[in-house]
DNA sequence: GCGCGAATTATTCAAGCGTATAATAACAAC
DNA sequence: GTTGTTATTATACGCTTGAATAATTCGCGC
């Protein structure tokens, strides 16, 4: 008699991408990096260990993936919640709130997000990576300072226009992190306000004059 | 015959845990944490791995001791520098430049940074460190910004300080993570006047008080 | 409904991990 | 000098890891 084995069904290869990439962030999040071991992925996935042999070239490659996905989803929802903006001013509030507000920020988003910054510094590949996605950032960010001094009629040259981006970059950036990190000392809301006054002070604009 | 053993010498406990901990951050900022084993560590302190046994209770605490380690130097390192300035001016602004310069922005400082954020999630031990640290890096720039606005004759509410300093550390902090992991895209002189004329416009003072 | 290719499972492997234990050599005390 | 203490080495253990290989079962084309 043959031995017990597992039943399974066969899933296209795109979805099976799909959910071990999942699975990485969910054993990521829940036991760091040093948890998010092939086995437990795996079993996370509901698959066998040898199936993500099968996907990726090796675990990790499957961790690139997997901090791709995360990035570019940090992004691309500041971005989506800007574009709702009817004015560039308003374009400009809701990026920079979006940033200090759920779901980027947000203790599973920061787990991810500390796992892998380690890997930049070892990793060229997740170089490359956090690279693009910076320089995506920051490029996001110079486009809707530009449209919004155009909307304001001042004129500013664009190498002050991008050294504005850096400095609200890592004004968000650093908001997000601490924010994050102590999610018990700040509220919500407070985070929030002391972003956009930040901003608009950084800006050189009136106080209130975004947030209003 | 008796087996060939390697001679050694005995160290003081102090010396030797020292050892061990720069041995520790040797290999994390060479090989990242997982690079971080025992025996490496040992190899690089120049004894065997079951020392680390006789000096700390175990790997973890070795870990954690080790991020205790870099958190205080970071701090003190800007603390100290600002304690040489003559006016509270002076102080604020030596302060700001130390944490966008070396050797705080440094790619060394940051992989070590880097490689402990993630276990500040998962251990409440490493939580904890990061707590204090936050908190008396907090206050230390509270401190500056509370003088800084009384030999300016200017009147702020506590509450109004506080806020302060926690934009303040953020754009601090945000500028030395992304001018570090961007080490290329950033002079160093570049950083730190981009530092300056940040919080010169976060604390609503003209262009260039700061830096002049 | 049959067969064939391929997705998935099951099992195995070698390497490396942190830790425990016992032997030993260094050094201080006397 | 000798002795006692203990810092340090050496070795071994049990476990986990990522990867490789072999066996199987699914599902599509015909």
């Amino acid at each position: 008699m043959t031995a017990n084995r597992r039943t399974y069904t066969r899933a296209s290869e795109a979805e099976r991408r799909e959910d071990l990439i999942l699975a990485t962030l969910d054993c990521i999040a829940e036991f760091g990096i040093q948890g998010a071991t092939v086995r437990q992925i795996a079993t996370r996935a509901g698959v066998t260990g040898g199936l993500i042999r099968h996907y990726f070239a090796g675990k990790d490659q499957m961790l690139e993936a997997a901090y791709r996905k995360v990035m570019t989803g940090m992004t691309e929802t500041a971005v989506a919640a800007a574009a709702e903006g009817q004015t560039a001013k308003e374009r400009l509030r809701r990026f920079v709130i979006a940033n200090v507000t759920p779901p980027v920020t947000d203790p599973r988003t920061l787990s991810l997000w500390a796992a892998f910054i380690s890997h930049i510094q070892t990793d060229p590949t997740f170089a490359a990576i956090h690279r693009d996605n910076y320089v995506a950032f920051l490029e996001a960010l110079e486009g809707l300072l530009t449209d919004f001094f155009s909307e304001e009629k001042r004129t500013l040259s664009k190498a002050q226009c991008r050294s504005f981006a850096i400095a609200l970059n890592a004004l968000v950036d650093g908001l997000w992190l601490e924010g994050t990190l102590a999610d018990d000392m700040f509220g919500e809301q407070e985070l929030a306000e002391t972003a956009l006054a930040s901003v608009e002070a950084l800006l050189r604009l009136d106080p209130g004059y975004l947030s209003a």
